[in-house]
RNA sequence: GCGACUAUAGUUCAGCGGUUAGAACAUCGGUUUGUGGUACCGAGGAUGAGGGUUCGAUUCCCUCUAGUCGCCCCA
């Protein structure tokens, strides 16, 4: 045998949940599956597990090989964690074929894994909320989605000044390219530098404008720079307004790093000046059911990270105060009481209270310490006094009072 | 893949080339044998691993490992 000692610690990039953290999980989560749920979007899940040739077909190839869990099972069949939610959405839809009826529309709330460097707000694992709408053309999809992520927001008591949500078209940047001669590279290139140019001065960014022009960047420039909204921003905007989503605002330089959008992009960013960001984001990709030989289906989704609206809320001190599932902690003076105590315990979980037990015959001093460090809400010792007249004091922990009353009273007591 | 920083108790941090490595919080016990939050007393618990310099290393140097943060990437 050896007697190396096993660390405590999680793998690389992963999470353990205790107890407080788990609950607040669960919190972010109830509010990702109302909001979701509010707009009569159906929950579906699928395995962490896809055979690789599903990523394979959809990313590039430096997805592939760099930044997902690869492995062989015994069976020699290449398998990977899921990276990303929506190859297994796509799959899952086109295996529905025509049987879906449309509009569909889905949410799913499911960790992820992608081998990458864990630093600040980024773990290899990561829980995701995605909701997607399916077979709908027209820009109402793109409203309801943006409509959606602004709910979400105010259900976690996001007011409109803490974020903005700042929305472009990816066909209309596309016109813009056109327009000034850009051919396919030289629009990609361009894309993508739009897309860094939050994190670029403005001098680098005109230096790597001119380098994909191959000369003077100067029209193009003054193009972009006087650039009108276009018609479908200016849609998507006055529907939201009319909704009460007044924080929107168009952004040409908005393009999300995804290579499959094709149409509507939207991100919703942390207003606070120490952490001006992207926190999440979504837009319109009809192009879904390609790989799949499946003919298009109007998609419009979003993806929302626990990671990052974790961070929003702790800096909105927006996250919930921790309290234990019991709501009732019930002492044991001595041994011989623990039957009855017992069966009141099954009583009263039977009437639907949660109801933990000590049985560790301490002082009751003590034990009531152990419920207060616990934080659960009410107490009840039981000994001599209360077996023989079937009366019980309920201690309110935060008020410290404490009132008579009998065994069928305490349920309505409490939950008041 | 690249770079910077860090590694001392369960946690957050002190400390010094030299006797027994300190504190706070947390935990446990007691002051208090039918009732908890304050206060007081007490206890357990640590220098990431390996090598080097040195009479002597937790301290200085190197390697490894791990972590944090940034770059890249971001589905």
């Amino acid at each position: 045998m050896n007697n190396q000692k096993i660390s405590t610690r999680s793998y690389k990039g992963v999470r353990d949940f205790y107890p407080e953290d788990k609950f607040v999980q669960q919190y972010i989560f109830g509010k990702m599956q109302a909001a979701a749920e509010k707009f009569g979007y159906e929950e579906y899940d699928a395995s962490i597990l896809e055979s690789t040739d599903l990523y394979r077909a959809k990313s590039g190839e430096e997805l592939i090989n760099e930044q997902v869990y690869t492995f062989t099972d015994r069976g020699g069949r290449e398998v990977t964690l899921r990276p990303e939610m929506t190859p297994s959405l796509a799959r899952m839809i086109a295996k529905r074929g025509n049987e879906l009826v449309m509009p569909t529309r889905w949410y799913n709330i499911g960790n992820h894994f992608r081998y990458e460097r864990p630093q600040k707000g980024r773990g290899r694992e990561f829980w995701q909320l995605n909701a997607d709408i399916f077979g709908v053309d027209g820009l109402e999809a793109e409203v309801e989605i943006i409509g959606l992520s602004y709910e979400l927001m105010k259900s976690f008591g996001a007011v409109n000044d803490d974020f903005e949500i700042r929305v472009n078209d990816r066909q209309f940047v596309q016109k813009v390219f056109d327009e000034s001669g850009l051919d396919s590279e030289q629009s990609y290139k361009m894309s993508k530098i739009f897309d860094k140019k939050n994190k670029l001065t403005q001098d680098v960014f005109e230096e790597q404008v001119g380098e994909v022009l191959g000369g003077d960047a100067g029209n193009f420039l003054n193009k972009i720079q006087n650039v009108e909204t276009p018609q479908s921003i200016k849609d998507v905007i006055e529907k939201l307004n009319n909704r009460g989503v007044d924080n929107v605002v168009f952004d040409l330089f908005l393009m999300r790093g995804l290579d499959y959008y094709t149409g509507i992009v939207f991100e919703v960013f942390d207003m606070d000046p120490a952490n001006n960001r992207s926190m999440f984001g979504g837009g319109r990709y009809d192009n879904l059911l390609d790989i799949f030989g499946k003919e298009k289906l109007p998609a419009v989704g979003f993806g929302m990270g626990d990671m990052t609206i974790f961070e929003f809320l702790q800096s909105r001190d927006l996250l919930p105060v921790y309290k234990p599932s019991a709501d009732l902690y019930l002492c044991i003076f001595d041994f011989e009481y623990t039957d009855f105590t017992d069966k009141l315990a099954q009583d009263l979980r039977d009437q639907g209270l949660n109801v933990a037990v000590d049985y560790s015959y301490a002082k009751i001093g003590k034990q009531i310490k152990v419920a207060d460090k616990k934080g659960i809400s009410f107490v009840i010792c039981i000994g001599e006094d209360e077996v023989k007249k079937d009366e019980f004091v309920l201690k309110n922990m935060s008020s410290r009072d404490g009132v008579k009353l009998l065994k069928s009273d305490i349920v309505a007591k409490i939950k008041q």
